[in-house]
DNA sequence: TTTAGGG
DNA sequence: CCCTAAA
């Protein structure tokens, strides 16, 4: 199965949760709300069916931003806080890092080593694992191994210096393992920069400290269970042993990178490394930079952080976003999209909330299978709703006022933060100490009457949601889990997911002791689970959607940032837009493109309709209220000749297919391109008329 | 991917 | 210019 569950997490340390910090960070975030997922199932149509997945992934991307944003901030604030400052660096689906592996992926003979791929561009493959299924993408942030997989920077024992890097992925195809040379932006120049940089960090570096160390794979091996765990991270972090000599030169291609960023955070002594660094980050798609590093690296160099401390985050998008879908209706919007697949968890949770979630629950296994092991049970949640809201608000409110009053209501609600409830059968399960089997949810019928809420977890919220009021919450954590962890043994029963404990830590950390037992690593879970790190989850499911977060974007930030720039077309562009018309007819736009601006990158073909378009436009208005460039009234003039004789040709065909209809072809049959050559052309149209 | 249009 | 529905 190559269908690797797709997993994304994201790990504060710090003792919060993704969740957590999400709901109370998310008015800073502009967090808004939560919405049911746009696209549960694909259409058939193949066209759509595309284009929904295009939505689809455009709300991940979209995912990624906002898990950047909110990671951002909180990293930002972190400085006083535990929260180690960390650093995002996401990539569009070109890059991939799985920090999570899959189960069946792991095994596979890549499991070895980690290797740093690019595709397009850099590749982390964790030994296996990861291989993410394609549309998905996932984030990860941690002080993990992963993170240190993933070539970014990981954390150095001291608070001082951790830098914690997030990472998307999204393989569109397992394959595409190869290892290659992970210039990073193989064709930035910044790229190679950094990492091989003559800093020999490594070597500066503590190893310890160095994320390299953790590199190692094997728990990849290990977890090919999939788990993410924490605890696997936990453990490397705390021990400073070198992985890399156990993976040896596997590895290499990415400890490079690894070094570079080890220099970085230890760098507290040389700025040039930091610019390094920097310059390498930059050559990925997105990269968030949190103020975090100000303490670390730079007392010494102040100045090279003023900029970022001027700007909490530094935040880079490239094309990526650019497919982000922030449309009217969106604007403002950010989406979140979150989906969980498991394949042999136990558990798995999801938070939604008690109207209208609507779960899909399947137990697999055989029932005798329960005893002596566990049998795990897959959860699909389709969506959560968002809970019922009461405004109040005069009928004389503008619409405006309604939708601030909305806003607010759900940023309430949010605010509280959010828990996860479980109904069972219509009953909500306050125990979360027992197992999913003793409630029998491990039971396929059990699952279809299972469902989970999303309450506010503030009190005044609660009242609010209709449903909801009371149920239980389950942890995100829990969830995560089991998403994180793959691993089938050990975890089953007794990890209830849902049990989690409410808030604690809880985050897969926990869990991951006994997920430990896949991993090597298991004493240093416990370490983790001190930590505190969250985890976010995600998955990836293939198709199924889990849940859907909309936050609301702050407004301006983002929104366009990637609007092309304005071109205006100069009046050289307009007359060889003019003529190639003139030949081509209004309706071959691409045919305008290739054959008058084939070289013009900047012009697409849709540019050049909407020039022809205020073209028209402009040829139709009085010259004193044409702005711009003046364009001759000689093109003016033919374009309107051309757009006349064009239009009509358009309406004979037209004609000539439904009805036939008499047209004398006056102008149609000659050559376009010879009757246009001047003026004539007017004449043309008249005939047409018909 | 292109077209065609509305925003 | 952007965004999309359609094709």
């Amino acid at each position: 199965m190559r269908v690797a569950p797709q997993v994304a997490v994201l790990e504060i340390l710090g003792g919060m949760n993704l969740w957590d910090m999400v709901s109370q960070k998310r008015l800073d975030n502009g967090f808004g709300g939560y919405r049911l997922p746009p696209i549960p199932h694909f259409p058939k149509s193949a066209k759509r069916k595309r284009s929904a997945r295009k939505r689809r992934d455009d709300e991940q991307l979209c995912a990624f931003d906002l898990l950047v944003e909110v990671a951002g901030k909180l990293s930002s604030e972190s400085e006083n806080s535990t929260l180690p400052p960390f650093c995002i660096i996401g990539r569009s689906k070109e890059v991939a890092y799985a920090s999570n592996k899959l189960p069946q992926a792991s095994k596979p003979e890549h499991s070895e080593p980690l290797c740093l791929r690019l595709k397009s561009k850099i590749y982390d493959t964790a030994a296996g694992g990861s291989v993410v299924s394609n549309s998905g993408i996932g984030i990860g942030c941690s002080a993990s191994t992963d993170i240190c997989r993933s070539g970014l920077i990981r954390k150095s024992s001291e608070n001082r210096l951790e830098l914690e890097a997030m990472d998307i992925y999204s393989l569109e195809d397992p394959m595409d393992l190869d290892v290659k040379p992970p210039a990073p932006a193989s064709s930035d120049s910044s790229a190679e920069v950094p990492v091989s940089r003559d800093n020999p960090c490594s070597s500066s570096m503590p190893k310890h400290e160095s994320g390299i160390e953790h590199i190692v794979h094997r728990d990849d091996d290990d977890n090919s269970s999939g788990c993410t765990h924490p605890n696997t991270i936990t453990n490397k972090a705390s021990r400073p042993t070198n992985c890399i000599g156990d993976h040896g030169e596997q590895n290499f291609s990415a400890s490079k990178y690894w070094k570079a960023a080890i220099n970085l955070s230890k760098s507290t002594n040389s700025a040039s490394d930091y610019a390094i660094f920097m310059a390498w980050l930059t050559s990925f798609d997105y990269m968030l930079l949190p103020d975090i590093q100000r303490k670390p690296f730079l007392h010494d160099k102040k100045t090279c952080y003023t900029r970022q401390r001027t700007q909490r985050s530094y935040f880079k998008r490239r094309k990526l976003f650019e497919r982000c879908p922030v449309s009217a209706s969106n604007r403002g919007f950010f989406r979140m999209k979150v989906s969980n697949t498991f394949k042999k968890d136990s558990n798995k949770l999801e938070a939604h909330d008690p109207r209208g979630t609507a779960i899909r629950a399947n137990g697999v296994t055989s029932p005798k299978a329960e005893q002596s092991s566990y049998k795990s049970v897959k959860f699909s949640i389709k969506s959560f709703k968002i809970p019922e809201l009461y405004i109040e608000i005069p009928e004389t409110a503008t619409v405006g006022s309604l939708k601030r009053a909305v806003m607010e209501a759900v940023t309430a609600i949010l605010q509280g933060g959010l828990r996860v409830g479980v109904i069972l059968q219509g009953k909500k399960v306050r125990d979360d100490n027992k197992t999913l089997c003793q409630f029998g949810i491990s039971n396929g019928d059990a699952l279809d009457s299972l469902g989970f809420t999303l309450e506010p977890t503030t009190t005044q919220m609660a009242q609010q949601l209709t449903s909801s009021d009371n149920s239980r919450f389950l942890c995100l954590d829990d969830a995560v889990q089991p998403l994180a962890r793959i691993p089938p043994i050990s975890l089953p029963i007794d990890r209830d997911p849902s049990d989690a404990s409410p808030q604690p830590a809880l985050t897969s950390c926990p869990k991951s002791d006994h997920d430990s037992v896949h991993s090597p690593t298991n004493t240093l879970s416990l370490d983790k689970t001190t930590e505190n790190k969250l985890a976010l989850v995600a998955l990836p499911a293939m198709d199924v959607e889990a849940l859907a977060v909309v936050p609301l974007r702050k407004p301006k930030r983002l929104e366009h940032a990637q609007r092309r720039i304005r071109r205006p077309f100069s009046v050289t562009e307009v007359e060889a837009l003019v003529e190639a018309v003139e030949k081509l007819g209004t309706g071959r736009w691409r045919d305008v493109k290739l054959r008058a601006f084939d070289t013009a990158k900047h012009r697409t073909y849709v540019d050049l309709k909407d020039k022809w378009k205020t073209l028209v436009h402009t040829a139709n208005i009085s010259p004193q209220q044409r702005r711009g460039e003046p364009v001759p009234q000689e093109l003016l003039d033919r374009v309107l000749s051309a757009q006349a004789y064009w239009s009509q040709q358009q309406a004979k065909l037209r004609i000539k297919e439904e009805p036939p209809l008499p047209l004398p072809p006056v102008l149609c049959s000659s050559d376009p391109n010879q009757q246009f050559s001047s003026s004539s052309s007017s004449s043309l149209l008249e005939p047409v008329g018909t």
